[in-house]
DNA sequence: CCCGCTTGTAAGCATTCACTTACAAAAGTC
DNA sequence: GACTTTTGTAAGTGAATGCTTACAAGCGGG
């Protein structure tokens, strides 16, 4: 592990660089984004990124682990502030509060156009899976806390979240409505879904 | 308008290349679709789609505009089969027998890679608030006959279909499960939000 | 201070691709 | 049958882009 202040030298400054490529795929998508523009916001050359990534797929395969990364320790951040509510309904809260800050899921529709490529399909299928079990925890812990019981699985319910959470983005990239309005929607169909019975 | 067993000549000859063009549109995404595999799959060369529209863009905004009035047409056949049950039923019925058949779908996810552009992104935008107005109105009248209410309107209802249908064809895109769970998912989700309390 | 590894600069290479041009063949019109 | 318009063929162009190569400069460790 080398030391935070000291520069990174070699194949040891990905994690340098993964943020900013990360954040140039959420901008441009995959396609539009430019190994040129790429290194340009790395502040160094091509041949550097090719000296830590063979190909310009593996960056947007790292850069795919990295939005799981943050948005879960994003997450874990959140669930941990206040007591008396349950995980699920923290974790609701926080979306309505920040979804919409980071352009992340930008990345995931990108990656969604180049599925065909099996790695990236694979990538997108764990990420998403991954975040459907740690949703499906925390609807299954608020439920049963609250003796909530419907024909409805936690699994289905973290699906349906899930799928609120596109609809948000979706509606944020098209523009439409008002910030507040897509928070308005999120926070009564997450609630409500969340305490259906 | 022109003799349908009259072969038509050109700028008329838009309608029959247009459902070939949002095929290839929608196998290959927006970018990856080549104006010279555009070309072969209408069987003509690529001047003779640039007689009828002036840039591949252009091509892709009608597409989209198809998409729309594809699915628009196969709502409203599937809604009037059977009578006894709601059209709100009837379709969902229908989207669980049949989404994942066609990969129009992929046209939307290509298109949301593109939003920076003004033109595209006002289309989609008004493609899902069609959609999103069709379906509350299915939605309304279902809840209405059934004299069902809750703290969700209608429009939220409508929302969270249309999220189911996203997750539907995104874990299609992800190869994720059989088909057949993909279905079960939407079937329950979208009955239980359909007849929410 | 020398040697080996890492970093930086610059150029270039091979493809791809949206879009164009030039022109001949065909078909419709009068 | 002259003519005008449409259709087909073929080639090409200029820009973008993923990735490579060649080489000089720096820097660390012995």
């Amino acid at each position: 592990m080398s030391h935070p202040t000291q520069k990174r030298r070699g194949t040891s400054r990905k994690p340098d660089f993964l943020p900013l490529i990360t954040e140039v795929f959420a901008e441009c998508g995959y396609r539009r984004a430019t190994t040129a523009l790429l290194a340009q916001r790395c502040e160094v050359r091509e041949n550097e990124l090719y000296r830590i990534w063979p190909t310009k797929k593996s960056m947007f395969l790292d850069a795919i682990g990295f939005v799981f990364e943050a948005v879960a320790s994003s997450w874990a951040e959140s669930i941990k502030q206040k007591s008396g509510i349950t995980a699920a309904e923290q974790l609701i809260e926080s979306q309505i509060q920040n979804r919409g800050n980071s352009r992340l899921h930008r990345i995931l529709f990108s990656g969604l156009n180049e599925v065909d490529d099996p790695e990236i399909c694979l990538a997108l299928r764990n990420l998403y899976l991954n975040f459907h079990k740690m949703i499906s925890g925390y609807v299954g812990e608020h439920r049963q806390r609250h003796q909530l019981q419907s024909s409805l699985g936690d699994d289905t319910i973290a699906w349906i979240m899930i799928g609120m959470g596109s609809i948000f983005d979706i509606q944020q990239e098209l523009e439409q409505g008002t910030i507040d309005q897509r928070r308005e929607l999120l926070g009564q169909a997450a609630n409500a879904i969340l305490n259906i019975r």
